[in-house]
Formats: structure tokens, sequence, C-alpha cells
DNA sequence: ACCTGAACACCGTTCAAGT
DNA sequence: ACCTGAACACCGTTCAAGT
């Protein structure tokens, strides 16, 4: 005789990437997961295959929403600008995506090959179509590591972050134009 | 009556370090290195406060040993492939000190800036001394996120990233030259 | 002074037993 | 069909007892 459900994958991987950012990578265990459901950690088991496969969705979730957020971007600074400020506001789902580490569970590929397409166009339109996945990556690392390097106090020598974004992102910006 | 020691905090280190490289920062278990330098856990806590102080000090020695690295280039070009390399032999060390992520364990500042010497140097005398800061930053973060990048299979969309490298760093040398 | 086994509070995961 | 408690093999850490 089937029960009605009491959880659904959904409220799973909403619950873990909560914690994710409330409580770190480590705080994200399947108890306090189960928990925040109002199940027992082993119920779990039922919609994830393991804690492995929790976190990839939790990563693949994170792709998605940052994907459509780039989507809106008008300009390469503006699409910088919305990453940046992704980093700010989820700073442990962006460092899931960007340096999940080795070990770490990351998503299918698929997910930031789409997460990608704005930064794709956009570049070609700068620096050629030709040119376009080289200006794009050079982008890319730059933003990636710039934040990273702010969300892990990386900058500890002082002066001013925000003056250090403005001048290298206008610094990559003219140097991907100039072909 | 006291008895010869069976181990130091130097093998303690060491032992960590080899650890984190082969089986991960979640594979450097307090037990696993005990195993390692041949005592049991609890006697570990001797020699460091906790696992915590253990992976702090792992992130001390590895910023020491990439600073003596970089002191060795003639170029920011050198230089930046010294740090490339770097992070290709020792990924998770690599990992460690640029995004080790909320809750893990980070070395003390002044090892941070006794390796970002030589950056300083270089990029002051390319871009002119009110600049380096900004200059050196701006080629830190696209080499971090770069690498950062390619350890974590960030860079799915084919391509030869050897050209991605050479192009972006040229792209960025330049940008920081013209001032 | 250092080292150890035993203990405690946690994990992830499996599985038989319940509804 | 889903959920649970109990169990197992792991963690980090503490501490009394050994030498």
């Amino acid at each position: 005789m089937p029960t009605p459900d009491r959880t659904s994958l959904d409220a799973i991987v909403l619950a873990a990437r909560d914690l994710l950012e409330s409580e770190g990578l480590a705080g994200l265990s399947m108890q306090a997961v189960a928990a925040r459901v109002g199940v027992r950690a082993p119920s779990l088991y039922k919609r994830v295959a393991n804690r492995e496969e929790l976190i990839q969705f939790v990563a693949e979730a994170t792709l998605s929403e940052l994907g459509e957020r780039l989507d809106e971007a008008g300009s390469l600074e503006q699409l910088a600008g919305e990453f940046r400020a992704f980093g700010h506001e989820r700073p442990a789902a962006f460092q899931l995506i960007l340096t999940p580490g080795a070990g770490t569970p990351t998503a299918r590929p698929e997910f930031g090959a789409s997460a990608s397409q704005s930064i794709l166009r956009l570049a070609g339109e700068l620096a050629g179509e030709e040119r376009a996945l080289e200006a794009a990556r050079t982008l890319t690392a730059w933003a990636a590591g710039f934040v990273s390097m702010e969300l892990n106090s990386g900058f500890n020598l002082g002066g001013d972050v925000d003056e250090a974004w403005r001048f290298g992102l206008a610094s990559i910006v003219k140097a991907i134009g100039d072909e």
C-alpha cells in the first residue's frame, strides 16, 4: 500500500543548496539535508544515489542559474559584472562550480557549455568569430581568478579592490578588441 | 623518564603534503598522517593543535615553495610559466593556497605577501611603480583563473589550451605595459 | 615527555523490518 | 513504495593509563 511521498528531489536539492551556502560544503551532510526536508538520512537514498550525486545536482542547478543571469548581459563589461555579483552572493556555490577541487563531484559538461553561451557570443562580436573562443577564455579566466581571490582573501596587500577590477576589466576588453 | 621522539613536526607536515597530493584534502586524515609517520593519531596532537592547524602548515609550506620558484623568474612571462607549471605538478596544493574555500584553513597573510614579491617587482618594472599593484593583480587573477580552470576541466569547449594560454598571456602583458 | 587504547560524538551507507 | 532504526566502517578529538 503506497504512502504519499514526504519529500521530493527538488526539495532535497534546494535544502542542499541552502546548507552549502550557510554551512559550507562540509556542512552539506546527508543528515543535515534530511533534517531540513523532514525525513531521516536513509530515505534520501530513494531520490539520490549518494552524497556525491546530490552535490553534482547542486553544481548543475547553480550553473543553470548563473547561465540565465549571464544571458541578460548586453556587453562583456555587464556580463563580467553579473559574474562577479553572483560570486559575492553565492560564494560557496560559485566555488563549487569553478574550483571544486579533486574529489568533489562536478556538473556534467553540457551544463558548463550552456553557461558559456553568452560570453562566447559577446566575445565573438568584439574579437571576431575565429578569435571568440580564446577571447572568451581570457576574460573568463581573469574574472574567475579575480573573484576567487576576492572570496578567498587573496588580495592581502591593500589597495582598492574595485579599482583593480575596473583596471583589469578595461585592460582585458581592450586587449581582446585589438585582435 | 623521557623517551626519544618517534616523529617530528617536519615529518608530519611532509606526510600531510604527500597525502594531500595523492589522496586529496579529504584523504589528509589524522589517522592516515599518523600511519605514515609511524605513530597513532592521538600522538599527532603533541605537535599540532588539530587537523586545521596541520592543513594551515601545509598551505604555508606550499606558499613558501611557490615563492622560491617565482623568485627565479626574470620576466613576467617566465613567472607566469613557472606558476602554471607549479599548478600542474601540485594541483591539490595549488588549489589549497589559491581557492581553499570557506571552512578550509588558510596560510597566515605574511606567507601570501612573501610569495607575491617577485610579481610585484616585475610588474613594477613594466607598468611603473604606481601601477604595479593593479598590474600584478590583473596578471595574477588571470593566471590563477586559467590554471584553476585547467585543473578543474573548466575548458570543455575544445580548442588548444596552450594556444589560449599564449594568447591570454600576450594580451595581458601588452595591456599592462600600455599603462 | 611522549605514546597508546578506549571512548565519544559525529559521518555516509546498507538493509531488514515496518506501514 | 516509501520510510525507519539499527548496524557497520569510518572520521576528529579527548583523556586516563602506561613507559
